[in-house]
DNA sequence: GATGAATGAGAATTCATTCAT
DNA sequence: GATGAATGAATTCTCATTCAT
């Protein structure tokens, strides 16, 4: 007959309830991913710093990939659960676009390294728009967009601001500053002043005055009215 | 009779030069990493893609990590030795700005999944800043900041421009944009309107005029002063 | 005020008194081992289709053997406990050979996949003789050779049937034909004649005559000389 | 960047050309799984028992079952090339079946737990109808039939044998014996005259005449007759 | 008696890298 | 220079069994 398996068992552990355990075992995941990446983190190393045993980590997800979706969906939900009360309190269409970005460079800026591997193992996968996290990204964008369309509507933007190609400069320009961030200085006041410009450069860009875009001509036009104001003045002139 | 000539039996094995011969295995490795990403894919993939077999490999390069390095510095090389001519010919700031943005979001989108290695394997890697690809990522941000720059010194735009986060939202939105399109459909004619928007919006951000009060509404403020200036020297004529 | 029964709490946790619930983990462990061989099949699993869990297993059996060994235990008491009252009733050799056969055949057609767990986990290995399942298999084999004794004794059969590889065949043919049934049609109905077929071809094995010179011949022949004898004796009769 | 790779190559070993390493795990693997079973057999052991790493197993065989498989082809195109030509210097219809009975017990006999590993991974499973075993099963057992079937035409065995039932007795009752002799004393000569057994009691069976089938009826009708005889011998008997 | 989380010892399989040929 | 079989360490995941609750 088969020879039996030898026993192994419960070493008469059971110091975490139920909840906590899994709690120290995202916790754990998170601090082993961000440090590591998803593929050079091993299962070991997660156990290891969660203080148990490799095997356990499957009684409470099912298996790596599960894991790594776990840590990212709770930080991401801690991220997306803290704005919606502050920003609330905020009033002025320029101060709430500039919350909204400030916010966005100060979570990514938390953790970087959760930031990439949302991007590099969540947003970029083919089934990302079936996953709360695309959901939850869409919440955020659009109570951003929801702004500047306030914005429109207060008449303090423009009508044809393309809202689609702005979304990718807010949220492009973040993560792009987070990514050079990180291999530079990391201080977070700076943020402050990082926010601040972008949403100067966004003001500017989607403000309601037709702005640059004819400055040539507004120029040329300012050059000739110039010229007219000069024609009057030599008309006015003979004052000496 | 004319002697027949004896079969090698060589059986056509050292078929490419050395340099062809590493050529060939940067374009398998290019075609294998893109589409299998650096982990998932293994050397024999590798090597079979390249008719050859995983020793020689090693030949040629020293280890897989290497092998990624090379090629992603080939592909770089590729995109950033392209621009420069191309850029010569373009005259004025907006256009050869728009350029450059175009540039960016093509090469990007011409093989994203690069991208992502680079982003992943080579971008956040603390030792990024002593690589070749952080001079050749620095010489097109410079390329394009320059632009801006004589456009400061043209007096179209504004002396007071934040360069360093213009850049981050100039290469961001594409990146973003990038990002969010590969889940979507593809078409790369559509980045044609995606760089005029971008452009649009970036000279708005940056443009001389001052943004307080509405350009249009300025120049007609103006207009009808000098109107009455006009009127008024008119009236005042016949004092001399 | 009549009292209100105070809930208990409990839940209905334990359902069930101890024997039924060993019996319904024994149940519930035929069917998980039948579906999915030994090895495969996970006390998890046979807990699940328990509905309990997998700790109370051992509580009940020692562990994942005993409980194989005990679930075959069961099914083949179920088998071998059902065929002496019917075989009583039922009368002539051939008629009880027959019943022995098709019984054979029916058990092992109702549950091939225990069957096949008895012959590979059971049956192989070296201490098989020291357990209840030889015993049984004993007793089936003996009350079957005993109809063959019966008919020796009643002159049936010839005495010296080889009675071990006779029972090689009987069984044999039985396992081998169900083992290819499993691959084919499944027709419990058709059991009945090959049932037939096997009773008939053994009876002609072991039968009683010669089978020098065919028996029908020999006895037409044994009925002419009678007749002719007949017709000699008339003819002699008026001897007296 | 991510860590490399600790190396660890090729110590240096090179001992057997492909073809005899190829070998060497086969042999290997049919004693380890002949041994142990498949499932209690593990990579190490099989990898072990050929004096290499497990890693080297997997060059030359897809995975543990392909390796089963292999072992398994092996064995049995072994047993079913050597018998046709012994075969075919053997004359008469008894001779011949007798041979191919003794072939079957004595290849059986030979590698009984292969044989078993055959019937539990490869006879039961669904897709066996599908692999050269089949194939080569059916080639035996219809070099076997052929036989009774030129005994049919020879007049030597009635026209209406059964015969997959008779290859069912045939087959099943040489598995049967040998799962059964594996237990007891294993004495290869005895097969001999187990061989002789089974051939006489199917050569019964299925001979010419109206064997046992009506022995019943046989010998009423001889106690009529032999009454007859009796009354026509007492009409006879005035003797004195 | 029942629970079920934790255990820990494997299991199969992969693969970058080496080096005798 | 090219080959490709061999290496060996690592990886993810499984699961029978235990025992604090």
């Amino acid at each position: 007959m088969p020879e039996l398996k030898k026993a192994t068992g419960n070493g008469g552990q059971r110091r975490l309830p139920l909840h906590e355990r899994r709690a120290a075992i995202l916790a754990a995941a998170r601090t082993v991913f961000a440090k590591m990446g998803y593929e050079q983190a091993s299962m070991v190393d997660i156990a290891n710093a969660s203080g148990i045993v490799e095997g356990t980590i499957y009684i409470h997800f099912q298996n790596k990939l599960d894991l790594l979706t776990k840590v990212l969906e709770t930080w991401y939900e801690e991220i997306l659960s803290g704005y919606q009360a502050q920003l609330a309190g905020i009033e002025g269409t320029r101060n709430r676009l500039r919350f909204m970005i400030w916010y966005n460079l100060y979570s990514l800026h938390q953790n970087r390294d959760l930031c990439r591997l949302l991007v590099v193992h969540v947003r970029s996968h083919f089934n990302y728009r079936h996953t709360s996290f695309y959901e939850m990204n869409c919440r955020y964008s659009e109570d951003t967009l929801a702004i500047v369309q306030e914005g429109i509507a207060k008449g303090e933007f423009r009508a044809d601001v393309p809202l689609d190609i702005l979304r990718d400069m807010l949220f492009g320009a973040a993560e792009y500053h987070i990514g050079r961030y990180f291999r530079a200085v990391s201080d977070a006041r700076a943020l402050d002043q990082v926010a601040d410009t972008i949403v100067e450069l966004v003001c500017r860009a989607i403000a309601v005055e037709p702005s640059a875009a004819p400055v040539a001509d507004t120029l040329s036009r300012l050059e000739s009215l110039a010229a007219s104001l000069d024609a009057s003045s030599r008309r006015l002139a003979p004052r000496i």
